[in-house]
DNA sequence: CTTATTATTTAGCCTACCTAATTATATTGC
DNA sequence: GCAATATAATTAGGTAGGCTAAATAATAAG
C-alpha cells in the first residue's frame, strides 16, 4: 500500500474511534444514551400499537441481544419509566409500556440531545454541516455495500 | 430555531446514529482492536523517532487518557510485542518500542486490518477523506468539551 | 403427553474507555 | 541547595454498552 494513503486510512480509522465514544455522555443526568434509545423505541411502537413493545421486538429492532434490551429494561422499570406486563396472548411474552413518567423524560431528553447537536451544527455552520452529512452517507452507503464483514461487521466472533 | 437549522440538525443526528452502527467490531484472533491502533501508532512515531514513544505521546495522539494506555501498553508488553525503556534523557518517561514480534504481528493484521477502510479511502478520494477527518475531529472536540456557550471559530492548529 | 421451540431472564464476562490517587522524577523560586 | 510545585506514568477501581451460555417458563407439534 503506498505511504500517504496509509496514513489517512489510520487517521481516519482513528477519527472514527473517537467518534464512537461521543454516545458516551448522558444527554441528562441519571439516564443512558442506551436507555434513552429504549425509551424513544417504544414511544415509535407505541404509536402503532398501544399494547407496547416485546422484549424481542425490541431486540429485534434496536439490534442487540435481548439479554441487553432486559438489562434495559430492569433499570428503566425501577425508575418507573416503563412497566412490565405479561402478554394476555402469549404468556411467555412480556409487553413493555412507557409510563407517564417516561413520556416527560422522553420529552425533556429530546430537547437537550436536539440542543447538544444543534449547537455542533452552529459551531460548524451549515456548510461544514452539509459537508459532514453528505460524507458520512457516503462513507455509510459505501461500507454497507461492501460489507466484506471486517472491521465493520463480525469478525468479532468470539472462538 | 430556523427551520432549514432545524432540518440540518435532524439530518446530522440521523447520520451520526446510522453511522455509529458501522463502527463496530475487532481484529485478528488474539489481538484487540484498540491494542492494534497503539501497534500501528507506535510504528509510524517510529518511522521518524527510532527511540520510541512516550506513553503521554500516545495518549496525546490517540486522545485517550494515559492510564488507558499504560493499560494497553502491559497487555502488550506481556506479549512481548511492545517494549518498555525509561527515557534516559527524562527518567519519569518511558519510551516504547516496538519489538520484532510486534512488526511481525503488525504485518500480519496489516492488510486485514486496514482492507475496509483504505478501501473506503480509495472510494472518497483523498480530498474527500481528509475532509471527514477533520470534520469528525473537530465535532469530536466540540461535543467532547460540551461548551454550548463557546461559539468561538477558531478552526485552526489540529495535531 | 412428551418433546421441541420460543420468550425472557440470570449469571457472568468483555472491550474500551474513564477518574482519582499514588509514585517517581524534574523544575522552579527563594 | 532545597522545599514546593509540576509532570509522567501507574495503580485501583468504576462505567457504559454490549456479549454468550444456561436456566426458566410457556406454547406448539407429534
Amino acid at each position: 500500500m503506498e505511504n500517504g494513503q496509509r496514513e489517512l486510512t489510520q487517521k481516519l480509522m482513528d477519527a472514527f474511534s473517537r467518534f464512537r465514544r461521543l454516545h458516551r455522555g448522558s444527554p441528562l443526568p441519571g439516564i443512558k444514551h442506551s436507555e434513552l434509545r429504549i425509551l424513544f423505541r417504544l414511544k415509535k411502537i407505541m404509536t402503532t400499537n398501544e399494547r407496547g413493545a416485546r422484549i424481542s421486538e425490541l431486540s429485534k429492532v434496536m439490534r442487540v441481544t435481548s439479554p441487553t434490551v432486559t438489562q434495559l429494561v430492569n433499570g428503566l422499570e425501577e425508575r418507573g419509566l416503563v412497566e412490565r406486563n405479561v402478554d394476555p396472548n402469549d404468556r411467555r411474552s412480556i409487553l413493555v409500556t412507557l409510563t407517564q413518567e417516561g413520556e416527560a423524560v422522553i420529552q425533556e431528553a429530546a430537547d437537550a440531545f436536539f440542543a447538544e447537536f444543534s449547537s455542533l451544527v452552529l459551531y460548524l455552520g451549515e456548510e461544514k454541516t452539509m459537508q459532514l452529512i453528505e460524507l458520512l452517507t457516503e462513507s455509510f452507503d459505501f461500507l454497507r455495500n461492501n460489507s466484506h464483514a471486517k472491521i465493520v461487521g463480525d469478525m468479532g466472533s468470539k472462538e
